[in-house]
DNA sequence: GTATATTTGTGATCTAAATCACACCTCAAT
DNA sequence: ATTGAGGTGTGATTTAGATCACAAATATAC
């Protein structure tokens, strides 16, 4: 009973591109599922059969590490899940977990190929879009290993606030201990800084609810690690 | 008096799927260079107007960090450079040097969005090499954040001899600052750490030769960090 | 509601690695 | 050969953040 493709407001950039046969044709080859908060929607270590698009809600990557599962990525939507890891090998490199209530369309992987091979406007919209993100990807990368606690913590919290819900009030979807892994601090060190910021004035935080009250001061400690 | 592309037998993966008519217009939109050892062939910050092919030799891709320049990656030839930097924004968002002399041709950036827009198959393995990139880079970043310095040091000297020289005993293209940049550790630490590794018999340094003796040991260091 | 489990805050240690400091190489240029 | 400039090894010191330890707060189940 769920919406079909041709008429669905919630679509991707890449999917604009999509014909009107091509987007029937996806209909039929597509299976909608709704996932809880903390509900796994792709497992690293299966096979990826399907490519795998939030329509709508919050996830996050992660992947296992030798010491901890670290948190690679926060996505919303819409967005496609994990295409590198669809595309670039047989078996899941990484999983993706449900952090809010969310709704993700599983297409058939054969049918999406075939827009690739046909269809030069989809697939240059999707490459541009992995480039996109591994440019993403690389710029957090130096972040995170070359910030300190304070700067990698302050640098999420604006992420949070500007990219994922566009407001400096909200409520942050991860324990303390997944916040570490997304900044690469322990549970205990990210416990402190955010009391740190709090002392300082600049959040105030009332259990999960974050406020962001000094952004300006925010975006120094982030700039200046 | 450089090879045209329709003869070069250092093409791209990608470029196979290329018509006789599109590599006589890549010879025809394309400049080949030289870079010595040291020389910049992409810069941070600078327009990007061109693709990158690196035909022969051997390069790093480098980052600028709140601290440090950041070495993200060393890429061997035949590879393309920077495709994410070249594609995902207007301005080059990493460095390319070269760490060995190197030959890259500069493919004009328009006859190459033709053959993305026009030839299905080029675009596809285009996009499956950008997947498995990306899978690259999220370990390396995974284990670069978590493992500590003897086991990412372990890490990447497996990595030069299996991927890049493909022989136990090569010259390290690195001063230990550099190799510190790439695996994230002080020029010290680095140095005490290659010397620590030949006290133990895991490898034979001369200068920047270096000989894996214990690799089965040294494998052991970099799974276990 | 009470009980049990999970998450959180905060102080007290501990530790890996950075930083500092300095001597010694190596190599290029004069 | 002599000068100078990076590059390198190694000890001593410092430090950010992990880990340990435990109490308090929340959430979840019964």
């Amino acid at each position: 009973m769920y919406e079909i493709c041709t008429t669905c407001g919630k679509r991707s950039a890449a999917s604009k591109f999509l014909s009107e046969v091509e987007l029937e044709n996806q209909a039929n080859n597509c299976v909608e599922l709704k996932f809880n908060k903390g509900d796994n929607i792709i497992r690293q270590g299966t096979l990826s059969s399907n490519v795998a698009f939030l329509k709508e809600g919050l996830v996050k990557l992660h992947m296992k590490g030798p010491l901890y599962e670290q948190i690679t990525k926060i996505t919303k939507a819409p967005s496609y899940l994990g295409l590198p890891t669809t595309f670039g090998d047989k078996i899941n490199q990484y999983s993706v977990t449900a952090i809010e209530e969310s709704i993700v369309c599983f297409i058939d992987m054969n049918v999406f190929k075939t827009f690739i091979t046909n269809n030069p406007n989809f697939t240059y919209q999707l490459f541009i879009e992995l480039c996109l993100n591994e440019l993403t990807s690389f710029r957090r990368c130096v972040n995170r290993t070359q910030k300190q606690v304070s700067g990698s913590l302050a640098e999420n919290l604006l992420y949070f606030a500007n990219q994922i819900y566009e407001s400096d009030e909200f409520t942050l979807p991860l324990s303390r201990e997944e916040f570490g892994n997304l900044v690469d601090a322990s549970r205990e060190s990210v416990s402190r800084t955010l009391s740190d910021f709090q002392e300082d004035g600049i959040i105030k935080i009332d259990k999960k609810m974050i406020k962001i009250l000094k952004k300006d001061k925010l975006e120094m400690i982030s700039k200046n690690g």
